[in-house]
RNA sequence: GUCCCAAUAGCUCAGUUGGAUAGAGCGUUUGCUUGCGGAGCAAAAGGCCGGGAGUUCGAAUCUCUCUUGGGACACCA
């Protein structure tokens, strides 16, 4: 990488100023060049005049002029001092090279070598699955598989994971609820449980099933018949749930169940673990976690009221605490007899957490181990990262991406959405009016951070508005400019012979910042890889599309001389093989034509 | 009460390991077409980067604090 090879003749240039007695002698620090945001200040910057003003007791402007003498001139950039800053510039030789390695390297451009082969694994989806793929759970999955892509691309060998939450008391109350529907498509007059889910998903389920299985279920012991259509039901809507994610363009390596943690063992062997560590303690009848092993207090792990709250503030204060490390955590509960119904639930669900987070980390070898989860889970992530720390698992190993979740308007109103009411909103409804390309768009466009609004009564008229569209137009129309170029022969290969061998050459500003752009994609895939923030894409490949529409409206290829007509084309491909790759990062289709 | 997240242009949001004059889209105003897809390009207007203090040669970015908004704090999932 040029980068690195910047930094090495800087940190040269440096020492051979000190051994020349230009520099004083003082221990060097990192140095480390940078990207300017002012494109007129060149392609990289040093900024490291400005941190030896001090040690080397020298204006800073001094010490850039000093340092960028003793670069040595180099064929694939150029050194020049600006104010404090040492700049440098690539030049239009190399940045034709570099065309030529993104043909060369055709849709394989962009990827990089950060994981050196090494297993990966994102979980997201993940719901319960007991009604169909709400909008909410569009976020999740589409922030998930781009991320999953992404680490592809950055060399790790990636798998994408759905934790199947089939061992929880809210897979009972579903299985009453497709009792109930069940019952009354076989016009049964059956009342739906105490909270149970009252969406029309499952009431087609449950009338699937009816047709599908007749009555038997209403001869059989009504325990039994809830167990069973539970987990036909299940079953259904997972069916469903896969169905709808294709459409998106995403698919599962693997299913997880949750309650295969509780049937293998593995969950009995890891409380075993920690409670032969000490690290688990009883309280109130109840099996906590605790991960410095410290007993459970009266009070912990259950919502205070006020009043002990107050009570504790007059506690004894603790002496200051090193805020850079996370504070042990010191009650969860993990079993407790007033919670387990039968034996087909897990105790609670942070229980299964803990083997959960064993065996993807230590049996199945995944670095990192990417946890896609919405904001409601947010205090579980201490919990799962000391539960991390106590089994002894790799720093870094567990990454959990919280993303906030999606709210909607209509008529300029806030709605809520649920799904045991049933009213959220399905992805399929959103799809089936923006189409796939966008909604996925729409959902990468925002940082994590960041909630936002969907609105509804805008969905419709989102077409020309939409940035997803000015991305893909930009590649459309690449498309068509080969098309053209090719159909109506702007290039007579006879005539020009020497054409297709390389010499490419390259001046205009536009041409330059296109190439520019271009050449940025790895990097982006890196922050991508190293952040777990998607977002990033959209900006990057709208900045491309930008970078190419300038280059069309100021550069013409048709026309020209064969040698630059030859060049742009040449260009062209090379920010379509760009965008095509940033948009399949995405999850999203490159179009020919629109 | 504790913890997490957010606050940047009229609106919606970017801003990478702290760097030079703060960025885009939408909206507003105004230009650009004898030629490759005008779903485009160019220009203008629009900012105490929530307030304050600190660290630093240098802060939208790091630390502390305050304000405002959202969320999480069950032997629920």
């Amino acid at each position: 990488m040029i980068r690195d090879h910047l930094n090495a003749l800087v940190a040269q240039a440096i020492r051979e100023a000190q051994t020349a007695g230009e520099l004083p002698t003082f221990d060097l620090p990192t140095v480390s060049v940078e990207r300017p945001r002012q494109p007129e200040m060149g392609d990289y910057a040093s900024t490291v005049a400005m941190q030896l003003a001090r040690p080397a007791k020298l204006p800073p402007a001094k010490i850039a002029q000093i340092i960028a003498a003793r670069i040595p001139a180099h064929a694939q950039f150029t050194v020049e001092v600006s104010g404090n800053f040492v700049n440098f510039r690539l030049t239009p030789a190399f940045l034709a090279h570099e065309v030529e390695a993104v043909l060369a390297r055709g849709e394989a451009w962009g990827n990089i070598d950060l994981g050196k082969g090494g297993k990966a694994q994102v979980e997201h989806g993940s719901a319960n699955p007991t009604g169909y793929a709400t909008v909410g759970t569009g976020r999740n999955v589409v922030v998930g598989d781009t991320l999953a892509n992404t680490l592809a691309a950055a060399g790790y060998a990636v798998q994408r994971e759905w934790y199947v939450n089939d061992a929880g008391s809210q897979v009972r109350v579903f299985g009453g609820s497709v009792f109930a529907r069940y019952a009354q498509a076989l016009g049964v007059d059956e009342p739906l449980p105490e909270r149970g889910y009252q969406g029309e998903d499952v009431q087609e389920v449950a009338q699937l099933i009816a047709e599908r299985e007749g009555d038997k279920f209403l001869h059989l012991p009504r325990e039994e018949a809830v167990r069973a259509l539970g987990r036909m039901g299940i079953d259904l809507v997972m069916e469903n749930i896969r169905h709808t994610l294709a459409r998106l363009n995403i698919r599962y390596d693997n299913f997880f169940s949750e309650k295969s943690l509780w049937t293998s063992g593995l969950a009995g062997e890891m409380i075993e673990t920690l409670s032969q560590k000490g690290l688990i303690v009883e309280h109130d009848g109840a099996m906590w976690f605790s991960e410095d092993g410290s007993p459970i207090r009266a009070g912990q792990g259950k919502r205070r009221t006020a009043e002990e709250y107050a009570a504790s503030e007059n506690e004894e204060v603790e002496e200051e605490e090193d805020k850079s490390k996370p504070k042990p955590l010191q009650a969860v509960v993990i079993r407790s007899p007033k919670v387990i119904a039968n034996e087909d639930e897990r105790p609670t669900y942070f229980a299964s957490d803990i083997p959960y987070a064993w065996d993807k980390v230590h049996v199945r070898g995944f670095h990192p181990a990417v946890y896609v989860w919405g904001e409601d889970h947010q205090a579980d992530v201490p919990r799962v990262l000391a539960a991390a720390r106590a089994l002894g698992l790799p720093d870094g190993a567990v990454r959990i991406i919280i993303y906030r979740f999606i709210t909607f308007l209509s008529a300029g109103k806030e709605v809520r959405m649920g799904k045991r009411k049933g009213n959220a909103l399905l992805i399929d409804d959103i799809i089936n009016e923006t189409g796939a390309d966008a909604f996925r768009y729409i959902m990468l466009s925002r940082s994590v951070d960041t909630k936002f609004a969907f609105d509804l009564d805008l969905l419709r008229e989102q077409n020309d508005k939409n940035p997803v569209y000015y991305v893909q137009y930009g590649h459309a129309r690449i498309c068509s400019i080969e098309r053209k170029a090719e159909e109506e022969s702007w290039l007579d290969r006879e005539a020009n012979p020497q054409s297709t061998t390389s010499n490419l050459h390259y001046e205009h500003p536009s041409e330059l910042m296109l190439i520019r752009k271009i050449l940025e994609l790895p990097e982006v895939v890196e922050l991508v890889a190293k952040t777990l923030q998607p977002h990033h894409y959209t900006t990057y490949a709208r900045d491309v599309t930008q970078a190419f529409s300038k280059f069309y409206e100021d550069c013409r290829i048709k026309g020209s001389a064969p040698a630059v007509i030859h060049a742009r084309l040449q260009l062209a491909r090379a920010a379509q093989i760009a965008l095509a790759k940033t948009l399949r990062l995405m999850g999203m289709t490159a179009p020919e034509r629109m």
